[in-house]
DNA sequence: CGCGCCGTTGATATTATTCAAGACCAGTGG
DNA sequence: CCACTGGTCTTGAATAATATCAACGGCGCG
């Protein structure tokens, strides 16, 4: 592994890049129509950009988070993709979530202020720090930015009850054709080829995530591409057969 | 089936009892420590209680809302059981939680102003109902119950990792056991036995809950009652042996 | 160039599901 | 009061799905 130690466990301590040319700019990010100033008036816009001044860089490997630490700070992906993980009590890991460019972090930690995942960056990327008091503070003031974190901690329960349905009720193909669509739209929602991708992740991680053997994993693929309904190669894939994938997990 | 259709969908418009000495009163409530006035002044929770004058009772088997419902409040369970449940795009059903007095509901149902999942009382129940968009003004005044607010979605999020983690690394019985332990424990909490309860899901919904099929829930309670882990009568449990069942899921 | 991680594939083992039959239990109506 | 009924629960045997164990090829990186 290229970085066996994670380097940067607090970013708002340790590495953050504070000079002002690196300032978040929400207003000119690509990511604003995915993020939390979604809808925010201009003025809020700015209020809200400056607490948020900070960005924090990760390298491949690198922990945003562990798990237990203290939680100071809600994240927004810039750039890159991390998984997060959760420990069980024996020490068993599991992958929990995949999260891409507008995606949040962190927002496990506040209901007993330390996290309870860890959040590992799966390649070089870039983060906006958000200090989670200021973030209530000013959603005090701007009931938009109150009301979208609100709908943001929503969609990450829907979002966990999907994958619950996922793991409790679906057989191993149908899991991993409902991996595919679910990057695919996302990928998509970002502005990227929704049938093109490369993965981040192993095939353990992806079957970690998935509740699956990396064997069972790599398996389906191959199954998969002699259907032709991807093509694969690594990480690598090109989706083929998008209908018969969205048949697969019972949508249409 | 004693009650075959819904009697209760919208409960804030269709059978609330609004006489004024059924209003809620959080200062006197049992599940005040557990529930979301949890640590306000007594002059910001008499606003509180100012906006959830109203609660609303459910017989066994009534939705408090069904899935695509328009949200428009949280409900605190004051008394009984419920279910919620959701649907994949198949049809499929599965059990994603199962809440008790002082836990709160609908909070997957704000992301886009429709309730996620379906709610069905396991008994017959009591709920307060507390209207989204005032809880929110509220919020805004008083520190404390904002933070609480955030901190319940938050903890809802991390009990959905813990359920992801059960379904998707541990073993048929294992997932039988965290789950006697988790009720244990918050039966525990609310100040019942810890060894001895009574089940209000049939051996269907508990399998559908830990992604299991009824056979192999009935199987479970009886291997575990052959080992002397518990002592099981239809839906009465009684923990014999603590230690062991944790140790099944790797508490110590 | 060689080492370590990653991915693939096959053979076998294990686990949980499916199918099937019957017991139990509460509520209902004769 | 008892038989009947529908839902629930238990148990067994056969089956299907996935995990495990094992071997090997490939690729990237030091």
């Amino acid at each position: 592994m290229a970085n066996p130690a994670p380097r940067n466990t607090f970013p708002s301590t340790s590495k953050v890049v504070s000079i002002d040319s690196l300032r978040s700019h929400c207003a000119t990010c690509s990511m604003r129509a995915l993020c939390l100033p979604l809808g925010l008036a201009e003025t809020d816009l700015a209020e809200l950009e400056a607490l948020l001044g900070n960005r924090t860089k990760l390298k491949k490997g690198d922990a945003l988070f562990h798990n237990g630490a203290p939680f100071t700070a809600l994240y927004a992906v810039k750039l890159g993709s991390l998984k997060t993980t959760v420990l069980s009590d024996d020490g068993r890991e599991q992958v929990a979530g995949y999260h891409m460019p507008g995606d949040l972090l962190g927002l496990d930690g506040l209901g007993d202020d330390r996290h309870g995942c860890e959040a590992i960056a799966l390649e070089d990327s870039e983060l906006c720090v958000m200090p989670f008091g200021r973030i209530e503070d000013l959603a005090r003031h701007v009931p938009a930015l109150q009301h979208n974190l609100h709908k943001f901690m929503s969609r990450e329960i829907e979002r966990d009850h999907r994958v619950m349905l996922l793991l409790g009720s679906m057989r191993a193909e149908e899991r991993l054709a409902a991996f595919l669509l679910n990057l695919s739209e996302r990928y998509k929602a970002r502005g990227y080829s929704s049938t093109e991708f490369v993965l981040r992740m192993t095939r353990e991680e992806i079957g970690s995530y998935l509740g699956l053997k990396l064997e069972t994993v790599s398996r389906l693929f191959s199954k998969f591409q002699e259907e032709g309904l991807v093509m694969v190669a690594g990480r690598s894939v090109k989706i083929i057969d998008m209908p018969v994938l969205k048949q697969l997990v019972g949508q249409c």
